[in-house]
DNA sequence: GCCTGTGAATCCATTCACAGCT
DNA sequence: AGCTGTGAATGGATTCACAGGC
């Protein structure tokens, strides 16, 4: 199973939701899981899970279930989880350096190399994490200086795509967007969204509709 | 067609993303926009924007295109953006500070009323906002005093399932969830999760997988 | 008996392609 | 001619259901 077929997106993303119980059971002394179990805790469909790490390979036995230490690692091994990614962030507003203080990037082998800033009032500033805000236009030179791989970008609306095309003509392929704006890339780069201002206006609908 | 059909989902999520170039071509003065343009702007197909809007009905001419300032209207009566929502939030670590001082939930019609956490040191803060931090015992009154709708979970992993349960027990029907973990919640309820950090992960598989 | 791995069936969303209106 | 609205076709992903191994 585990040769060259095509993985859907959906299937990885659900791989980072299962890891996070997975830690959790393992912390516990749990040592066996079933698909069963697992799809329950993630809220998904138990044939969900057994498909989605059948892509990958065979990890199970059956009649007994998933060794939790051994699911865990697998699954970390195929996201990557084991290096140490380094990200760059523009648009050090609140969320920025809410972001960049996040314990989540920490734990999870993330590490903010340089923060960036249009604004000549931000730039210079010394962040909580010890970093010093930097011009957008050492964007360029940071990238290469210190192989900055993913940009996080959290700049308002309107700059966002300024900040992403900077971030990708440095050579950087993959950008997290927070700014509620679509940034358009080369179909070498991804573009992940955090559109959470989406998300609640999808609540709302759903709750108008009932009232 | 705008009868009793069922809405997708992902249809819901994309009138949010129509909505902004909208506001802006608004702005500039443009007053009518094809589906192509406008797909194009979103990054989305042409046929996919008409059969989004056909579920709620037919605004646009046909050989000219849709009316900007109409086709926003409708959009934001449909997203139920005329309407002001009352939100309670949860967990006020830098995320949640962050997020009560962004702009964007101002911009459409979010009121953040009141803010909870569970740290008796956080308790009685008074926020940038104006409003002081309160137990997370007080949830349920404020609920209902206030009438909060909707319910923004920041906390920690191992506490955002409490925290959505004591909104839900108070009969908030909409969960905002950024905390990195599932939360379960009756089908009354409705739970979207913001989880930048699957985002993030999805994006190091898809790099690891070329280096 | 229990639980995985997986082809087959189903369901759902996207895209195509064109009829119909201006 | 141009662009919408929409049935039909396509393409994916989810779920079912069961064969296979413990």
């Amino acid at each position: 199973m585990s040769k060259t077929q095509k993985i859907p997106e959906p299937t990885i993303e659900r791989l980072a939701l299962y890891s996070r119980p997975l830690e959790t059971l393992l912390e516990t002394s749990v040592d066996v899981i079933s698909s069963e179990k697992l799809a329950q805790i993630c809220d998904v469909n138990p044939a969900q899970v057994r498909k989605d790490l059948a892509f990958f390979g065979e990890f199970g036995v059956r009649g007994v279930g998933y060794n939790v230490r051994e699911l865990l690692k697998a699954i970390k091994e195929i996201l990557g989880s084991y290096r140490v990614w380094i990200l760059g962030i523009v648009g050090m507003g609140n969320l920025g350096k809410a972001l960049i203080g996040n314990d989540n990037f920490k734990k999870r082998n993330y590490r903010f190399a340089a923060a960036f800033d249009s604004d000549p009032l931000r730039v210079g500033q010394k962040l909580a994490c010890g970093l010093i805000v930097k011009p957008v236009e050492d964007i360029e030179k940071s990238v290469h200086a210190l192989g900055i791989e993913i940009g996080i970008v959290c700049s308002h609306g309107a700059e966002a795509q300024r900040a992403a095309s900077l971030l990708m003509d440095a050579g950087v392929k993959a950008i997290l967007n927070f700014a509620p704006a679509q940034v358009r890339a080369p179909k070498c780069c991804m573009v992940e969204n955090v559109d959470f201002s989406v998300k609640l206006e999808n609540l709302a609908y759903h709750l108008a509709k009932i009232s």
